[in-house]
DNA sequence: CCTTGACCTCGACCATAGTCGAGGTTCTAG
DNA sequence: CTAGAACCTCGACTATGGTCGAGGTCAAGG
């Protein structure tokens, strides 16, 4: 195991990965992916400051919570000069994570009702079913609470459109 | 447009997808996937046997409850007969569907409450934080109730493991 | 100095749920 | 009989979150 640097105290990818308990091919996936950086080595290896350890944490607890790459990267990128989280910071970004759980969930009750009220209807007639019919999702909830708006766009590719195209 | 048969009312793929508000690669998909079946003319096209309408219903509406297409086929696949899910089938069905939603609920419920003791607290030091450690998954609940089961296998093929291989 | 473990890049691959296009065939109406 | 719409297969591609291996380099202890 090689030792840290005694200056600045830097982390190679092994030891970061040790400690983080993420494996160093998502570490590389995650800087590849503009979430963390590192600086080189003259030999082109990679030595992360102290605070990605942080950083790393951060991502992984948003990913608990459900929440993808690309919207915890913007959550970082978006703070100033792209630092390391604070506390104060988590404080307010999770905050924002907990809105989208609360919609998440909000959704699955939405469905599980409309389910209740579909056990024993003509569901599989495929007319007049809530189930069928309606706009509301559930994919991975991308960007914002989208949340059974009927006026988005329909998912269903059609196949009028898709024969058009 | 083709005519329909006459004698046992088959129907082409594309009437089967306007019908369904499927796409027509979406039904070729199924098919590969075992959902659906089709017999074929002596030119090779599908047709398909009106029951597959309620069979393509049934997926659709499975699905919009955040079933996997996986999970479907195999609670076709354990109908007698493979048959198309009749009215009490759908009922029996469905009900497995809502015991997901609920433990998907649950989870997310489980998941909040965390975040919620977690937004204040030293969680960023990566230690000590339940949401850092506990082995509960939020993952595209694969096969069956598996939830925060502290027991279960490491989520994160970890960094020594991954080094073992 | 040399071995060995840790590291490097790059490309291919996993699952999920499809879409799209190329190149070729079939079906049906006129 | 023929035009054209609808159909066929197969392979490549989308996004997400990575893993794995090949082939090659770096760093540190003995």
């Amino acid at each position: 195991m090689p030792s840290v640097d005694p200056a600045r105290n830097l982390l190679a990818i092994g030891q970061l990965s040790e400690r983080s308990g993420v494996s160093v091919s998502a570490l590389r996936f995650y800087e590849q992916h503009g979430l963390i950086v590192a600086e080189r080595t003259a030999g082109n290896q990679r030595r992360y400051r102290r605070d990605v350890l942080r950083r790393v944490a951060f991502i992984r607890t948003s990913q608990r919570v459900g929440i993808t790459l690309a919207a915890i990267r913007e959550a970082l990128n978006a703070l100033p000069e792209s630092r390391t989280p604070t506390r104060a910071d988590w404080v307010r970004i999770s905050a924002g994570w907990r809105s989208e759980l609360d919609a998440r969930i909000a959704a699955l009750e939405h469905l599980r009702s409309e389910l209740d009220g579909c056990i024993g209807c003509g569901c599989l007639s495929l007319t007049n079913c809530e189930l069928q019919n309606a706009g509301d999702r559930l994919g991975a909830g991308g960007d914002g609470a989208v949340l059974w708006d009927a006026a988005a766009a329909p998912r269903i590719p059609d196949a009028a459109s898709a024969r058009a195209r």
